[in-house]
DNA sequence: CGTTAATATGAATCTAATTCATAATTCACA
DNA sequence: TGTGAATTATGAATTAGATTCATATTAACG
């Protein structure tokens, strides 16, 4: 037995039209072409769906039952229509983040409030733990957006950029680097660093000064935590290196004092990385968009 | 944008085989028509189904959700498609009885509560009040079956008969014509006479003996509850003539006497009529095997 | 990297749906 | 009960579209 979408909907327009006349402006087909359908679908079913020899045409009990899970189906099938229409323009969708920056934590949650009032009905979850496989994750459609600061050219990928930073040296006021007018990558010689538990290639200390001037810390302490971080340096337990947008947002900052590494400073960027093919969706720009404003937010 | 059944099936496959090669063994189909059909969908619904250039074929998010509705969908198409199978059998349907003779009541109830251990699934319902319509009735498929006295010729219409029965006098034990031997017509010309609200031509007693000898009973009474009417006639208040059926199986013929019409008896038959294209089915054919032995069940 | 297996594609083919033309039915009304 | 108008059914012709065939392209795995 084989029945398609088509013949429901024909069934339909017959029974609500009353005549396969009438139905023919609906179904944009000839009577004789409704008139043909009718018999297949009959051998099909092998049930009379209609009263036969009647006008207008009446639905036998078995044609009532049809119809009414015809309509069930049908619409069914248009609300899955519907949803693809959506899915297309971007009204819906997932939106699974995965973060390369530890601390980019402290602004996406605010991007994500802020993101919820705008598209309630699209699926946002953060992927911790891909590290290194954010990008691979993008392609394989395990993830759906990575924020990254290392911009790469591949195919299928789009990196958006999303605002510029700068890694800030902090320590205790007490700290003998206070005094300095700013810190150069000699100065964490003889230093006990804090950071993010990640290796060092993924710090920015370490790629923007240690690595290249070949200078070793006294120690790294790795700690999880924003906050924790803040709060040992206050405590003068190590000196840490964090983005700008961190110290700005944070309340715990009266204890410390906060230098440019290198006399002119240093800078990233942060950058949101999607595949091509989602770059278009609504949800993604609204995104793009609220991440580039989020520290202007957040400053004040 | 146009889906079919048939894509929700290919998807689903595809899905489920992991690639278009094994799909094709489920499908019957080439690889290659698969391959269209999928490039056809993916136009239809603009929407990557599969994370493209991986193999095994992975579904993307969308895909993923697609997959959850069609199976709902395909599900409920199978739920229709058996529910037609089992129309066709005759395993289920919908039996809406006429009844033009009005003392059916006495023994249909009896075989209705016999036919639901048989058929729990058909939905039985008496339909009082069609009257002298009840065969055209049958035709519009408002009903399913009509119990009739008088069977025609009728295109599409089959009167299968259940069983024959005779009218019988009863009167009071104190009446004067409980002394007979039989009843005849020229008898009940002095009698009150208590019948079933219907008119004459529907009656056994006028269409077998009064009407064909031109004779007018002193009064006619019209009651709607058989027990009622044997109540009536007990109580001297008339006599009337019931189908034998309904005296077997009453408790009220004690203060009864029983006679024949005429010396040699008279007996009618009932039929149930059926639209020819319902009589193989099952539960149809079960109606007719209970009502045909309904009598003897009765009597014991 | 080369080999194997799988998918994509274009043209040819074939199936099945639709139309066209017309016959058969039904309905309404005389 | 017949007659005309409207509706449905049917067979043949046509057309659209689905499938196959042959082959190019692309991934996967050693």
């Amino acid at each position: 037995m084989n029945i398609e979408l088509k013949h429901l909907r024909t069934i339909l327009a017959i029974h609500k039209t009353g005549s396969l006349q009438r139905a023919t402006e609906q179904l944009n087909m000839t009577q004789s072409a409704i008139s043909h359908q009718l018999r297949y679908i009959r051998e099909q079913i092998g049930v009379e769906l209609f009263v036969p020899e009647t006008r207008p045409l009446k639905l036998s009990p078995e044609g009532l039952e049809l119809i009414e899970a015809a309509e069930r189906i049908l619409s069914e099938v248009d609300k899955l229509k519907s949803r693809f229409v959506d899915l297309r323009s971007g009204q819906t969708g997932r939106m699974f983040i995965a973060i390369e920056c530890h601390a980019c934590f402290e602004w996406l949650f605010p991007v994500l409030n802020l993101f919820r009032d705008h598209h309630s009905d699209v699926d946002v979850d953060i992927k911790p733990g891909l590290a290194f496989k954010a990008i691979e994750a993008l392609q394989n459609e395990e993830v759906d957006l990575v924020i990254s600061a290392d911009p790469e050219e591949l195919a299928g990928i789009e990196f958006h950029e999303l605002f510029t930073y700068e890694p800030i040296f902090i320590a205790s006021r007490n700290h003998p680097l206070s005094k300095r007018p700013y810190i150069d990558a000699e100065d964490f010689a003889d230093q006990n660093i804090i950071t993010y538990p990640v290796p060092k290639e993924r710090l920015d200390l370490f790629n923007l000064l240690l690595l290249p001037a070949g200078i070793e810390p006294l120690s790294i302490r790795q700690i999880e935590l924003t906050s924790v971080i803040l709060l040992l340096v206050s405590a003068n337990k190590g000196v840490s290196v964090l983005p700008d947008w961190v110290l700005q947002s944070s309340r715990e900052t009266d204890h410390l004092t906060q230098k440019r590494l290198t006399k002119k400073g240093t800078s990233r960027k942060l950058y949101a990385a999607v595949r091509r093919r989602d770059s278009e969706k609504l949800y993604i720009k609204t995104f793009l968009s609220l991440s580039k404003n989020i520290l202007s937010r957040l400053s004040t």
